[in-house]
RNA sequence: GCGCGCGUAGCUCAGUUGGUUAGAGCGCUACCCUGAUAAGGUAGAGGUCCCAAGUUCGAAUCUUGGCGCGCGCACCA
């Protein structure tokens, strides 16, 4: 038997419950162990930074990663789902340093690097129990006991083998670049983490005077004028560059013969005269190429003894000035500035591809070096005396200063743009700085990784070849290497004297090499910590203190290099790494690699996206492996944004905290809002109140549903456990080996029309869902529980409600056994449908109806059972469509009712609807039907209209989709001849001959088929009438004596009906009733219809004459009422 | 600046290869039901489909150009 529900359940309550009891049957394992051996479904988890606190948006994401997994593994697929967690990087150190108290590196050095790790490695589980809990809660099934941990040994030692493969194809370099530069940190940065860092901020722009040189070296009165937004770069500067088929004007204050005299780009000279508000003359006019070469004054001596410039040799023959001179440079443009480029090759990575083509036009060694005048922790080194020692940016308010008093600031003005900032401490301007750093050379495979990207399913679409695809399109090298503290050490050990490198693949290699030395600081480390985790021998500073003999000189050491490689690496590493291939698991990365489905949010296309298919790329590309690797399907989500439509933000306060939500309003509710709200990549508000709405659209409708059911099951002792022994999988074939079950055809058309709608939803569910719409399945599957209760069960309540009982014994009433079969069976199966949705209602919906009543004998989980994929056979397409016309005629029934201000009290004679498409046995269909409709719409009579045309006009239409091919320009000309027709003879050569000729205005005939028409139907003025596409729908307005009395009765009982309610009457308590009234009317009305109020309002006596006083007046439609009411 | 996406009812969003009367949910109004009941149902009102031009017999849909919003990119010296 089943039990009795709360027709209100407490969700959060009731999936807690679940929760503990899958955790206690261990549930999800079992169903993995049901489908072990059967075709994977491969799913990668991408790994949440365990050290930050998870938001809605992380929900959004788990969500849809446990949907796909779930139902795969309904529809028969075996589906792994090992968890992982991101533990390296910058986000650590940072958190770090904020509780230690400490920015920058030299502070960090001075605390101790080594327990400075262990305070990242403890650092990193900080919000684990959070991360966990939200899993749980939200109905995440994923192994979090073999998750894996970018961290642990294994894991890195994949990494340094991906590394090594890496470094010996000549793929993994080391370059003298210009990065962006973290100067707090002391690192580099990859293009990806600075993306993210980008802020408008306004910076100071200066025009600057760079005077030109005379033969003699000294300082003209005619100068370049040169535009920076950092000017803490002009100290570095080495050369100006110009466009040599650009044309430069000399610019001179009108009238000021002496004045100064500026030169910029002609077409920028107007702009410059604009900004300084002054006149200005040309005086001079000549192409860029005139200007190369010339030796100019730069702002700051900072490296330039003043007067003639030195010069040394060129490789073409000759000499030219090293430094400080004009040269011409193709990226000079005119958008903005002067068209004169400040160069300072140490700031700019244009910038120093001047200087490296400089470099090599001079005898070797004989041409510029770099020039910079900051140092690596981001402040002046003392050859700028003037800012030694402070941050360069703060320092350009006195460069300004200093220019200005030397007459050499042109103009200064404010410039607002976007600058990017530290990722992780966003105050730190980065600036771009030349550095030593390690790199990939993704750039080198931009092709294989476009053609790997070509094959990936993106939903949406737009990614592949949109931003995703662009992204690619603009690959540069990766920029690997940090210069920090917790993080896979970069596995490459440099010969001390040679300088000659080798890659390590693994610790155990490491340790065979000859003359190691090293290993025991670990090891006595632990020895004098015991607690201290394996993992961490593979990570700084330990890893460090391991050298070997060079096998490159004799007597050397072999020493690591200092870096840690970025993060993101780790986590592109993760499709084998996290097996700790190839060191070890070979069936599992066999059996799991590619990935068939992915998931995550946008941000991710250029960090998780990106670094898997790069490192795959990289790695596999050549091996045969055919694309796409590494993974097959990636559902890109829309980012979540606060209640105010920005960013989800903690000062703001715009969102909640995922377990509030799961407190207030469940895990299955927020699911649905997920789900079934909008398309996964829309960019999806926060919204409480729309998280609130889906409960009543959805759950709580099913649940409404399923309990109505149990009510009655249990009154009529409706039990399956009973009359079914081998209850299989609960599915169709299953339940008609029950005793008592009828075969469908036999049963009511209701009930035939209630499965085939069922079945067919189920098909379209299992359709959508394999193309990854889980959308649009959604949405037929929230149609489907409307269906349920709003027609099937409101239209079986008669057979529920009839005498007789529903256990198989002598009382049986068949029609009402039937009922129940039925919608047993349809909430059994919508249980299985919707549990990749909403797991937990639906496993408390099974384990009652299938649990209690089998106790063992079935699946003890819905997830434990088959998706339903809907049996064809089971399906009336006519049925359904006929249906769908008599539910179509009640709602316009209603609406015509409703036009007239007929309300439904109000019993009507007759209601009269034509056809559209007059199908003869569809009409016949619904004239049986008839007492149907009359119930839906309380009318006497209900018929198919024998003469139409009293009430309604048909028109032709030509069906566009069809004729338009077919009769292009002319289809308007068509259209009107077929407007203008006698419709009736149309449609009666159509009917007869399958087509007509229609003669076109201005000449000529178009042949039109049967099936290039629609038939329209309007209903005649005059008449209470309802239209749709496919009916009209006439009622009969007339009210004679009699219904009128009806319906005045009607609507005293709803007044009595509500009285009831009102003094909270149970419904079982039976009233007196006392009526006083001075409408003759009334009173006739309500002594006729005596017998139909005492049973509608369980009224034992009705009586007239004098209501006791209290007795409220009623007015009903005009005629006054006094009404008592007490129960007997 | 370049690129991607979005712009449809008061709100949140659907809208399939261009096709006749552009939909849903919520909210609102009216009504119904009162044996699922602090629920449920029906109907109605509400739209310059951001603007403009173009292609087409026909455009919410395709093209181009604007405007607005979000995001991404980065030689903005």
């Amino acid at each position: 038997m089943f039990e009795p529900v709360r027709g209100q359940p407490d969700f959060p309550a009731l999936e807690a419950s679940i929760a503990a009891w899958w955790r206690e049957r261990g549930t999800y394992q079992q169903s993995l162990e049901r489908r072990r051996g059967a075709q994977r479904f491969v799913f990668f988890e991408g790994p949440p930074t365990a050290n930050g606190m998870p938001h809605p948006g992380h929900c959004l994401t788990r969500t849809i990663k446990d949907l796909y997994p779930r139902y795969r593994t309904m529809r028969g697929q075996y589906c792994e789902r090992k968890a992982g967690w991101d533990t390296h990087g910058l986000p650590v150190e940072v958190e770090v340093c904020k509780e230690l108290g400490i920015h920058s590196k030299a502070e960090i050095e001075a605390y101790g690097v080594e327990p400075f790790i262990h305070k990242c490695q403890e650092s990193v589980w900080r919000y684990m129990k959070e991360w966990e809990t939200l899993t749980e809660r939200i109905g995440f099934w994923i192994d979090l006991s073999k998750a894996y941990v970018t961290y642990h040994q294994s894991f890195v030692e994949s990494v340094w083998w991906a590394l090594a493969e890496l470094f010996d194809k000549g793929l993994l370099y080391q370059g003298h670049k210009i990065v962006w530069w973290w100067a707090q940190g002391g690192t580099a940065l990859s293009s990806g983490e600075v993306g993210q860092g980008y802020k408008e901020v306004a910076d100071p722009s200066v025009f600057v005077a760079f005077p030109l040189l005379d033969a003699a070296g000294a300082p003209m009165n005619r100068s370049l004028v040169a535009w920076t937004t950092t000017p803490w770069t002009l100290p570095s500067n080495q050369f100006a560059a110009v466009k040599a088929d650009l044309d430069y004007v000399v610019l001179r204050e009108a009238g000021i013969s002496e004045g100064p005299e500026y030169i910029v780009a002609e077409p920028l000279s107007a702009g410059l005269a604009e900004k300084l508000k002054k006149e200005f003359e040309i005086i001079e006019r000549f192409p860029g190429s005139a200007l190369v070469g010339r030796s100019y004054q730069p702002p700051f001596d900072t490296f330039r003894t003043p007067g003639r410039p030195e010069a040394a040799a060129l490789v073409a023959g000759g000499s030219d000035a090293i430094a400080w001179r004009v040269v011409a440079a193709d990226f000079v443009t005119t958008d903005s500035g002067t068209g004169i480029v400040h160069i300072a090759p140490a700031f700019g990575e244009v910038d120093y591809t001047v200087l490296v083509a400089e470099q090599a036009r001079f005898a070797p060694g004989k041409g510029p070096t770099l020039i910079n005048a900051v140092a690596p922790d981001g402040t002046f080194t003392d050859v700028f005396g003037m800012g030694s020692g402070r941050f360069v940016k703060e320092c350009d308010r006195d460069i300004t200063r200093d220019l200005r008093a030397r007459g050499l600031l042109v103009h200064q003005e404010q410039y607002v743009h976007d600058y990017p900032f530290c990722w992780r401490a966003d105050n730190d301007p980065l600036i771009q700085y030349p550095r030593q750093s390690w790199f990939i050379r993704t750039s080198q495979f931009r092709e294989q990784m476009l053609a790997n990207n070509a094959r990936i399913d993106w939903l949406p679409e737009h990614i592949k070849d949109g931003r995703f695809g662009n992204f690619l399109e603009s690959n540069v090298d990766w920029a690997l290497s940090r210069e920090r503290y917790w993080g896979t050490p970069l596995p490459i050990w440099v010969c001390e004297e040679t300088g000659q490198a080798e890659a390590v693949r693994s610790y155990a290699d490491l340790l065979a090499k000859p003359g190691m030395q090293g290993a025991d600081v670990f090891t006595k480390a632990k020895a004098a910590n015991p607690d201290l985790s394996d993992d961490l021998r593979v990570h700084k500073p330990y890893i460090d203190a391991v050298t070997y003999d060079s096998p490159f000189a004799k007597a050397s050491r072999m020493r690591r290099v200092t870096e840690v490689i970025d993060c993101w690496f780790d986590s592109g590493a993760m499709p084998f790494a996290q097996w700790g291939w190839p060191h070890q698991g070979h069936a599992e990365f066999d059996a799991q690699f590619p990935a068939d489905f992915i998931s995550e949010a946008i941000d991710q296309t250029r960090g998780w996206f990106y670094s898997q298919l790069a490192i795959s790329t990289l790695l596999f590309g050549d091996g045969g492996r055919p694309y796409p690797h590494p993974f097959k399907t990636c559902i890109v989500l829309g980012h979540m944004l606060g209640e105010d439509g920005q960013k989800m933000s903690k000062s703001k306060r715009n969102y909640r905290e995922p377990a509030e939500i799961f407190d207030k309003f469940g895990a299955d509710a927020l699911r649905w809002f997920f789900l079934a709200g909008q398309a996964p990549w829309t960019s999806i508000r926060y919204s409480e109140r729309a998280i609130k709405e889906s409960i009543p659209e959805f759950l709580l409708r099913l649940w409404n549903v399923y309990s109505f059911f149990l009510i009655y099951a249990r009154i009529d002792g409706f039990d399956p456990g009973a009359v079914l022994e081998e209850p299989g999988m609960l599915e169709h074939t299953d339940l008609a080996r029950a005793r008592g079950w009828r075969p469908v055809a036999a049963r009511g058309e209701l009930d035939r029309w209630m499965l085939s709608e069922l079945n067919a939803v189920a098909a379209a569910m299992t359709v959508k869902m394999d193309a990854y719409d889980h959308f649009g399945a959604a949405h037929q599957l929230s149609t489907l529980v409307d269906a349920v209760s709003n027609w099937f069960v409101r239209r079986s309540r008669d057979r529920f409600w009839a005498a007789g009982k529903a256990d198989g014994g002598p009382e049986t009433n068949q029609e009402k056994l039937d009922a129940y079969w039925t919608l047993y069976e349809t909430l059994i199966t919508i249980a299985k449908l919707a549990a990749p949705f909403v797991p937990f209602t639906t496993e408390a919906i099974w384990r009652n109806l299938a649990g209690s009543s089998f106790g063992g004998k079935v699946a003890e989980s819905v997830h434990l059972t088959d998706f339903p994929t809907g049996d064809a056979a089971l399906v009336d397409h006519d049925l359904v469509r006929r249906m769908a016309v008599v539910r179509d005629v009640s709602s316009l029934g209603r609406a015509a009712r409703a036009a007239e201000k007929l309300k439904v009290r109000q019993p009507l004679q007759k209601v009269e609807v034509i056809l559209a498409e007059p199908r003869a046995d569809d009409a016949a269909w619904l004239i049986s039907h008839a007492d149907l409709v009359c119930d839906e719409l309380n009318v006497k009579q209900f018929e198919v209209c024998a003469d139409p045309d009293r009430y309604i006009t048909r028109q032709v239409l030509p069906d566009l989709k069809k004729l338009g091919p077919k009769l292009g320009k002319d289809l308007p000309k068509a259209r009107d001849a077929l407007a203008k027709a006698d419709a009736a003879a149309l449609l009666h050569a159509l009917t007869v001959h399958g087509r007509a000729e229609v003669s076109l205005p201005g000449g000529g005939t178009a042949v039109v088929d049967k099936d290039d028409v629609l038939v329209r139907t309007t209903a005649k003025p005059g008449w209470a009438a309802a239209e749709s596409g496919r009916a009209v729908v006439v009622i009969a307005k007339d009210l004679t004596p009699e219904l009128i009395a009806e319906g005045l009765v009607r609507e005293v009982v709803h007044v009595i009906q509500t009285q009831r309610k009102a003094l909270d009457l149970d419904f079982t308590d039976r009233i007196e009733l006392v009526f006083a009234t001075e409408s003759a009317d009334l009173r006739t009305a309500l002594e006729q219809h005596r017998h139909y109020i005492e049973s509608e309002t369980l009224a034992a006596s009705v009586h007239f004459g004098t209501p006791p006083a209290g007795a409220e007046p009623h007015d009903i439609d005009g005629h006054p009422l006094a009404i008592s009411i007490t129960k007997s």
